[in-house]
RNA sequence: GUCCCUAUCGUCUAGAGGCCUAGGACAAUACCCUUUCACGGUAUGAACCGGGGUUCGAAUCCCCGUGGGGACGCCA
């Protein structure tokens, strides 16, 4: 039997880091099995889908490099599909008419809370041999129930959290198609699972109460059970559910934030699910050690701190050509054109190992396109006297100087032997000249990428 | 309220009855490196929710509490 999983998100909004966790389960279990990853649309909410949604959630998928082997499928799409398995339900007595109203309904949920219970439909039209059905009203159009078995219980073994049970008589007979005729959740997702030939559903654990009742309605059907593997929710930095109005943002929303997707595959591999004592680790070999016994079934709580330190080791990583690209792509977002001198690929060269984001990177770039005038308060700080005659004298060796870092550190040395000061009294007040603040990489590597005729001219600037 | 799930350092986790005086990672602290700031290196502190069982032996199995989460829609 070979594997088929699917990621069935409901067009709703945009990709958040729970789904992309859930996707890259699916996914991943998939590529390690040689089976199938299949992307499903469940868009028969007809009142919040958007199409919008459905493109957001595919351009999130396409940044982490979550590629399926099959669909998108929409289910609005399959209307006739799922209609047409509920006319034989109908037909064989494992569904029936209701024309409960939905106020009634209502009603008898507040009654049953009031008491104490559990508030579900109480079987009104559900025939059963000897029972006298109540005449239908005129002008009412039914909704469709399922015919849940009232006795025993609904099992399966969770591979993620191991047996779950369910006493039948818990269950109530829930709609499968609304008045209007439209299938509801828990019904078409089992006709698709069941007509995709889904092996695996590795899914949110919200879903594990829907469970049992997809169970019957399979059963009812005919249909084999497939597998069930619930994952646990992902909480917030501070440990609260997140939520639209709470810190659940759109993966790509770490693009924009300056996070390499392969730093994101790697700690979101690593939330709620594990390897021994293994860190990091490429997709590659996630895919080649990833299982299902190895997911957390309690809920995670993000970690940006532990995120950032996974982007830092995936910049140290990167491709300065890539790096560049960045770069150029992140400051062109704030009007800052990145030409070819300094070259971009030596100034991430620089930076990569000192930062933690690509906007950090990017931040740390800017100086280098843009000259900065440094502020009053450094320039009264860092330029006294015997600094500005050192460089001074600093500028006249650079003039004539081989424009190579080995030879640009000999100069600095040679000034310093000049003017008798320490290699920091030169190098910080350089440093303010050149870029504007105090801290840089070795400073000969700064004037190497800088080039000289940057160098000069900011130092004039200043002198 | 009812049902379901869950519980190891601040956080992510290792742990499948003896290998556990509980390991790793992030974060924290200290020191080292250093041309500043970082990076990097080394070291340190830090946890089995509580109570009962089972067993020669329990972080690991069972029960009860407690905390956390989910579900109870003609939403998905």
């Amino acid at each position: 039997m070979t594997v088929r999983t699917r990621f069935a998100p409901s067009p709703t909004g945009y990709l958040h880091i729970g789904g992309a966790r859930t996707a890259l389960f699916s996914w991943a279990y998939a590529r390690r099995h040689g089976g199938t990853f299949i992307l499903r649309i469940e868009d028969t909410d007809i009142e919040r889908s958007t199409p919008e949604a459905v493109q957001a959630i595919i351009d999130g998928m396409q940044w982490l490099d979550l590629a399926h082997d099959e669909g998108p499928f929409y289910q609005m799409q399959r209307m006739y599909r799922y209609k047409e398995v509920i006319e034989q339900m109908l037909a064989a007595g494992s569904a029936y008419h209701c024309y409960m109203s939905p106020e009634e309904l209502d009603h008898i949920r507040e009654a049953q809370r009031a008491r104490g219970e559990k508030p579900r439909y109480d079987g009104r039209w559900r025939p059963e041999s000897g029972k006298a059905l109540p005449t239908p009203p005129s002008g009412v159009q039914p909704v469709v129930r399922f015919k849940n078995p009232q006795q025993g219980a609904v099992a399966w073994d969770d591979l993620v959290k191991g047996r779950i049970e369910f006493a039948n008589d818990e269950l109530d007979d829930f709609i499968i198609a609304r008045a209007d005729g439209t299938p509801t959740y828990n019904f078409c997702v089992v006709v698709d699972d069941w007509d995709m030939r889904i092996t695996h559903v590795i899914r949110g654990d919200d879903h594990v109460n829907n469970t049992p009742r997809q169970i019957n309605v399979l059963k009812a059907l005919g249909a084999e059970v497939p597998e069930y593997a619930h994952v646990s929710m992902i909480l917030g930095d501070d440990g609260q559910k997140l939520s639209k109005r709470h810190g659940a943002v759109s993966v790509m929303q770490y693009d924009e934030d300056g996070y390499l997707p392969e730093a994101v595959i790697n700690y979101l591999a690593r939330l709620g699910w594990s390897h021994g004592d293994e860190e990091v680790f490429s997709r590659e070999q996630f895919v080649q050690w990833f299982d299902l016994a190895h997911i957390t079934p309690s809920a995670a709580q993000f970690n940006t701190e532990k995120l950032n330190w996974l982007n830092a080791h995936y910049i140290k990583a990167a491709d300065d050509g890539r790096l560049a690209g960045e770069i150029r792509k992140r400051l062109a977002a704030q009007d800052v054109t990145v030409g070819d001198h300094p070259d971009p690929a030596q100034v991430a060269a620089l930076y990569k190992e000192r930062v933690a984001t690509l906007n950090e990177l990017a931040d740390a770039a800017h100086p280098f396109y843009v000259a900065t005038h440094p502020a009053a308060e450094l320039r009264a700080q860092h330029f006294t006297e015997p600094a500005l005659a050192a460089l001074r004298e600093l500028r006249g060796r650079l003039a004539a100087a081989e424009w190579q870092r080995a030879a640009l550190s000999q100069v600095l040395k040679d000034t310093l032997a000049a003017t008798g000061l320490k290699m920091p009294q030169v190098a910080i007040p350089l440093r303010v000249a050149l870029l504007g603040q105090p801290q840089s990489p070795a400073i000969d590597a700064v004037l190497e990428v800088l080039g000289r005729e940057d160098v000069l001219g900011r130092l004039d600037a200043v002198l």
